[in-house]
DNA sequence: ATTAGCACTCCTCTTAAGTGAGTGCTAACA
DNA sequence: TGTTAGCACTCACTTAAGAGGAGTGCTAAT
C-alpha cells in the first residue's frame, strides 16, 4: 500500500511529465504546491516508488518518468475530474446545436473538435453495420447484364453492390426477386439477411425465379471484406507534434496501422461500456507501445452503438481527455436519441 | 543551345541524384559508362550547365545537383522510355485479370501496386460524379418523419441523402413525386439534376404535391459540400523513407494536405490528356515544393474520366513511373471499356 | 580544346572538455 | 525514527577543435 505522500508524489510526477515531457526531478517537486518536504525526502520516496514499478528513470542520474505502471496506478486511483472551460463544453454542444440532419455530418465534425481540443487524434467508429435492420431491398437494372442491388436499412444507411446477371435474366425475374426478399427479410439484420440470402430465401427463389442462384452468388461475392461501422478520422497528423513521435519509424507504424481499418476496428474498439483506458502495452500492437488510446461508447438509438477514441502518447492528459470524451460522448448519445436516424 | 556533351553530362546527374540523394561529383561522373573525357572537362562543363540554370550546388565544393529548370530539360528532352521488367507488367496486368466486378476494388488495388512498384504515393481520382446519368430516383420512408433518397446513375454508382418529411407528409405524396422525378429527370447528369430540382422540377412538383419545397431543400441541403470525384490513396506513408522527407515539418504539411479533399481534386487533376508532369513548384503549394506529380488520365466508358497521379520527391525516378503510369492508365481505360459500370 | 595539378572550401566525423541537472548515500538533526 | 543538509558521482548535452575527404576553380602544360 502507498503512503498518502508516494499518492502525492505520483501523481505531481504524472502530472508534470504530462505536460513538460521531461523526466521530473527532486528539486522540481519540492517547489510544487502542497509539497512540504525536501528533495532528499523526495528522493527517498522516488527510489522506492521506483523499486515498486511506478517510475523508471532514463538514465543514472536523470529525474523519474511514470512507468506503465505508474500510469496504471494514476489513471486507475489518482485521476480527478478535470475542470474544462465553459468555452470548450460549449464548443462540443454547438455542433449537436446546429441542426445537421446528416449523421456522418455531425460525426466527422466531432472528430475534428475533438482532435483539435485535445492535440491528439480521434478515431470514430459508426456502428456496426451488419446490425442495422433491413428496411428495403431494391435492384435496379442498368443494362442487360448489370444491375445495382440497394439495400436500405430502418436508420438510413445504404448499401449497394453491383451485380452481372446471368443471360436472359429478365426484368419480371427481377421484380420476382425483390419481392420474395423483401416478403422475407424486411426486418431482420444485415447480418442475418446475408445468411438467409444463402439457405432459406435462395431455396424459395430457386423455386420461382430461374438462374437465381447466379443472382444471389454475385450479391454475397463481395460483401464479406467489407464493413462493419465506418471509420471517422480526427486530427491525424496531430502526434507529430508529440515530442515522442519525432522518430519517423514510429510515425510510419503508427500511420500504416491506421490506414488498415480492420486492424482499426479490433484496436479502437471500445470495452464493455463507458470510458475505457488502455496503456502503451496494453494495446497488444507493437505500433502502439509508446500510446495510450481511450475509448468511450455513445448510442445512436436503438442499442446502436458507436465508439470515439483517443489516441495520444502514453504521456497524455488523461484527466482532461476522460473528460471531453465523457461530454462528447454524452452530447452524442443525446442528439442521437433524438433524433433516430443513425448512419 | 546544349552541346551534346553538356546534355550527356545532364542526363548523368540526373540519373544518378535520383538513385543516389546525393551531390554529383566531377569525378563520379568521369567514371560513368559512355563518358570519354576527364573530370577537370567534366567541371568545366558543370560550371557552364550551372550558369545556365540546370545545375546547383548545395554549398561551395560540394558536386552537383538538378535545379528545377535541370528536371524540366530532362523531362522534356531527355526522357528515354525505360524498360520495365515483364514481372512488373504481370503484376499490373494481373490485376485486370482477376475478374472481380467492383470497379472500386480494381482502383484501389491499383493504387496499391503503383506505389508499391513506384516507392511513391498513389493518389486515384474517380471521375466526376457529377457528370454521371441518372437512372432511377427512389425514397425509402423510415419513420414517420425521416426516409432517405436514393439517386441510382447509369454507371451504378449510388447516391443517398436523409430527408426530414414535413409534417403529413404521406406515402401517396412520396409516390407522387418520385414518380415525378423519375418521368422528367432520368437521363440527366447529376449536376443537371441538382440543378432543375430546384427550378423546373420543383415548379411541377409544387402544382401536385403539398409541402413539396421541404422536401426538395431538404435533399439539397447537403449536397453543395460533397463530392466530385472519389479519391483513393496508395502507400501514403512511402514518402516517409524518402531522405528528403526526414523533415517532419515536410511531412505533416504534406500529410495535412492529402487530407482536404478538396485541395487534392484542384492540385491533382490531370491536366488535358496523356501524362503530364509538375515539377516542385510548378505545383504552386507550398508543401509541394520538394514533391513532383505525374498524372495520368483514363477512361471509364463512355467518356467518363478518372485520373492517377504519382507523388515523388522532385528527386523522382521519371522515367520510370512515366512508363509504368503509361501502362497502367493503359490497363485501366481497357478493362473500363469491357465492363462499361464505373464506380 | 583537353587535362593534370594544386590550392582552397566546406561538410562530416571524432575527440575532449566543460556544464548542469539529478541521484544515492552518509551523517547530522529534531 | 523520520527528515534533511551536504557531497561525491553519473551522465546527457553542448561547444570547440582538429583530422579527413570529397569536390571545386583556376592555371599551366599538352
Amino acid at each position: 500500500m502507498l503512503t498518502n505522500r508516494q499518492l502525492q508524489i505520483l501523481q505531481v510526477i504524472v502530472d508534470d511529465f504530462v505536460t513538460s515531457a521531461q523526466p521530473v526531478g527532486s528539486r522540481q517537486i519540492s517547489k510544487k504546491e502542497g509539497i512540504t518536504f525536501s528533495p532528499a525526502t523526495i528522493r527517498n520516496e522516488m527510489a522506492d516508488l521506483e523499486e515498486l514499478g511506478f517510475l523508471e528513470k532514463t538514465h543514472t542520474s536523470s529525474g523519474r518518468v511514470p512507468s506503465e505502471k505508474g500510469y496504471r496506478f494514476y489513471v486507475d486511483h489518482l485521476l480527478q475530474p478535470q475542470i474544462i472551460t465553459n468555452g470548450e463544453v460549449e464548443q462540443i454542444h454547438s455542433i449537436f446545436e446546429r441542426q445537421m440532419l446528416e449523421t456522418e455530418q455531425v460525426i466527422r465534425e466531432s472528430a475534428n473538435i475533438l482532435s483539435e481540443l485535445t492535440t491528439y487524434t480521434t478515431i470514430l467508429l459508426g456502428p456496426d453495420v451488419q446490425k442495422h435492420k433491413v428496411k428495403k431491398f431494391q435492384i435496379v437494372p442498368l443494362t442487360g447484364q448489370t444491375a445495382v442491388a440497394i439495400i436500405v436499412t430502418d436508420n438510413g444507411h445504404v448499401e449497394n453492390r453491383l451485380l452481372t446477371l446471368p443471360p436472359g435474366f429478365s426484368p419480371s425475374d427481377i421484380e420476382k426477386m425483390v419481392n420474395i426478399l423483401n416478403e422475407r427479410l424486411t426486418g431482420v439484420s444485415l447480418h442475418e439477411f446475408h445468411l438467409k440470402l444463402e439457405t432459406e430465401a435462395l431455396a424459395v427463389l430457386k423455386q420461382h425465379v430461374h438462374a437465381a442462384e447466379a443472382v444471389i452468388e454475385s450479391l454475397l461475392s463481395v460483401n464479406n471484406q467489407q464493413s462493419e461501422g465506418k471509420v471517422y478520422y480526427g486530427g491525424k497528423t496531430n502526434m507529430l507534434n508529440q515530442p515522442e513521435f519525432h522518430d519517423l519509424n514510429k510515425v510510419r507504424m503508427l500511420m500504416d496501422l491506421m490506414e488498415k481499418e480492420s486492424q482499426v476496428q479490433s484496436l479502437f474498439a471500445p470495452g464493455k461500456s463507458g470510458v475505457q483506458i488502455r496503456i502503451g502495452s496494453e494495446n497488444n500492437h507493437l505500433a502502439m507501445e509508446n500510446c495510450s488510446v481511450i475509448t468511450a461508447s455513445f448510442l445512436l438509438g436503438n442499442e446502436q452503438q458507436g465508439s470515439i477514441a483517443i489516441i495520444g502518447p502514453t504521456r497524455m492528459d488523461y484527466q482532461r481527455v476522460v473528460t471531453l470524451l465523457e461530454v462528447m460522448s454524452q452530447g452524442l448519445s443525446r442528439v442521437f436519441m433524438k433524433n433516430n436516424d443513425g448512419l
